[in-house]
RNA sequence: GUCCCCAUCGUCUAGCCAGGUCCAGGACACCGGCCUUUCACGCCGGCGACACGAGUUCAAAUCUCGUUGGGGACGCCA
């Protein structure tokens, strides 16, 4: 039998829109369950904004997640010459007619329509042209387009939508659209049918957008006598007003770029996607993608859009607190050895990096990425809340200092008692540690605590963390000696 | 103005097609508590929704109609 072939259009932006990732994701996951051919295909046709670089932004998108396909990059700007001539034979079967009106002629009576309140449809008047009114034309050199022939009559385009069921529409609702420019480019309507029948693909998993284009594509399909992909058109995802999420006025967020940059894991961002609009049927959130491609289906795509809940500058969340959530996740309970390439990369990219980390002290950078992992949400914060761990280069958080230290006058001089306690030590291990800790306190007639929390606010500069004395095990005691009595000596000056 | 689509907690959603087991389940967020040297995790608990109105039915979140609300499409853009 015919295989399954789906394919990805994105138009060249210079970076990916996570609601274009989700497109390609569902019909990526379709492909891969089905063991069809996923067609990466670049709607190139717009010369000015398809530059290599914007087109290598797409791509890098792609690579970036994970999201692989099985045959292109092919370009839509390869296949212009099919498009035309595809256009030309329309108008010598009959499905499509050459049209002289100007574009002043019927932006005008387009406006008169809307003042009028009234529906504004082409009127067909180039539709009744004599053959010698058309010749006479063509030989003054008049410009025209050419438009699709809408059939006649009272029937109805009528399709079943994989997500959306029966959608009809009837004829007298649908314009005579322009397939071809005056300056005898055609239009994206005409050259994406083209390219779906050249690449004989079978299922079309859009946006609910395209929902509209349907109806005049499919006339274009049965006008080529060519056999209908199965559409499936998925709901749009907008944001907490209910409005398209573009970069234009949401920013960076709404690029994967953007979660590539701050520190998300590429499957984490697509388990977070493929959730909005779509659900298995149970409640399982967290998909191995060997589980997502298994369980994913048409079937579990939801009707009505979703919201990309995305507030702008909000003190916590950079983004929408589930996709942090999600990613998370699986920064806390990914295997440890997957995760340090990851951490590898971001640390170098801080200057943080030291080539040990993979060969002496390789069992020390993994137990401490094991370690400090469990309090942070992504990639970038091993460089910035993990910090300490890697250089004696940070800055104290405030909200600790104030609550750890600064309430306390003395504290400077009782961890410069601690200090001369841990250097003391025959052995410095966890144990010892806390024994030592308590005892001092103890003689200070102080609680623990106080010691605890100033000293992790000294060596890591921060308010959160693992249990104390598995941060100075991972610290070391050169550091944390060294660290303790820097502060001793000179306070919070 | 015309056409198309949609409607369950703040957000993502399950349930709807094959009406009762749903005074509606899960997740995120939020709020309490436990644990604890901090924070987080974890655990326990809380808050919180079937847009509205009719109809069908013994019974409606589920079926029908209407209202309202929202989204999309109506380009010589893609």
């Amino acid at each position: 039998m015919s295989e399954i072939r789906l394919r990805f259009p994105p138009s060249p932006t210079g970076y990916l829109h996570i609601g274009g990732a989700r497109t390609a994701i569902y019909n990526w996951l379709y492909a891969r369950k089905h063991n069809g051919k996923l067609i990466l295909r670049i709607e190139d046709t717009d010369v000015e904004r398809s530059t290599k670089e914007s087109i290598a932004g797409i791509i890098d998108g792609l690579n970036w997640l994970g999201i692989d396909w099985d045959e292109g990059p092919y370009y839509q700007s390869d296949h212009i010459k099919e498009h035309i001539e595809t256009a030309h034979k329309l108008v010598t079967a009959g499905h499509a007619y050459k049209c002289f009106c100007s574009k002043e002629e019927l932006d005008a009576k387009r406006q008169d329509a809307v003042a009028a309140k009234k529906t504004y449809m082409y009127d067909r008047t180039c539709l009744h042209l004599s053959a010698a009114e058309i010749a006479a034309r063509e030989n003054q050199g008049t410009p025209h387009v050419i438009r699709f022939k809408v059939p006649d009559g009272d029937g109805a385009v009528v399709f079943e939508d994989k997500v959306y069921g029966r959608i009809e529409r009837k004829y007298r609702d649908i314009e005579d659209f322009v397939i071809l420019r005056s300056n005898g480019t055609p239009l994206y309507l005409l050259s994406n049918v083209v390219d779906d029948i050249r690449d004989r693909i079978t299922h079309i998993i859009r946006g609910q957008d395209g929902l509209g284009n349907t109806p005049r594509q499919i006339l274009i399909y049965e006008a080529l006598a060519a056999p209908l992909p199965v559409f499936a058109h998925m709901s749009l995802t907008l944001d907490p007003q209910k409005a398209k999420i573009s970069k234009r006025s949401h920013g960076e967020v709404v690029t994967v770029q953007f979660y590539r940059e701050n520190g998300f894991l590429p499957w984490a961002l697509i388990n977070f996607l493929v959730l909005l609009g779509w659900s298995p049927a149970s409640d399982q959130e967290i998909f191995t993608r060997e589980e997502l491609v298994a369980s994913f289906s048409l079937e579990g795509m939801n009707k009505a859009n979703s919201i990309f809940n995305y507030q702008k500058d909000h003190p916590k969340f950079i983004t929408d607190p589930k996709a942090l959530s999600t990613n998370a996740h699986y920064l806390q309970t990914m295997p440890v050895a997957e995760l340090i390439p990851l951490v590898k990369d971001v640390l170098q990219g801080e200057d943080l990096w030291d080539e040990s980390y993979e060969n002496d002290r390789q069992a020390w950078f993994s137990t401490t990425v094991d370690l400090i992992r469990s309090r942070f949400h992504v990639l970038t914060d091993f460089a910035r809340a993990g910090r300490a761990y890697f250089s004696d280069d940070y800055v104290m958080d405030p909200k600790p200092v104030k609550k750890n230290l600064a309430k306390h006058e003395k504290i400077p001089e009782w961890l410069g008692l601690l200090a001369q306690r841990y250097e003391s030590l025959p052995e410095f291990n966890k144990e010892e540690a806390e024994r030592v800790t308590r005892e001092l306190a103890d003689e200070l007639a102080i609680k623990p605590g106080i010691l605890i929390n100033g000293t992790r606010t000294v060596v890591t500069g921060q308010a959160a963390g693992a249990g104390l004395f598995d941060v100075l095990m991972a610290i070391g005691r050169d550091r944390v000696i060294a660290r303790l009595q820097k502060f001793s000596r000179e306070g919070l000056s």
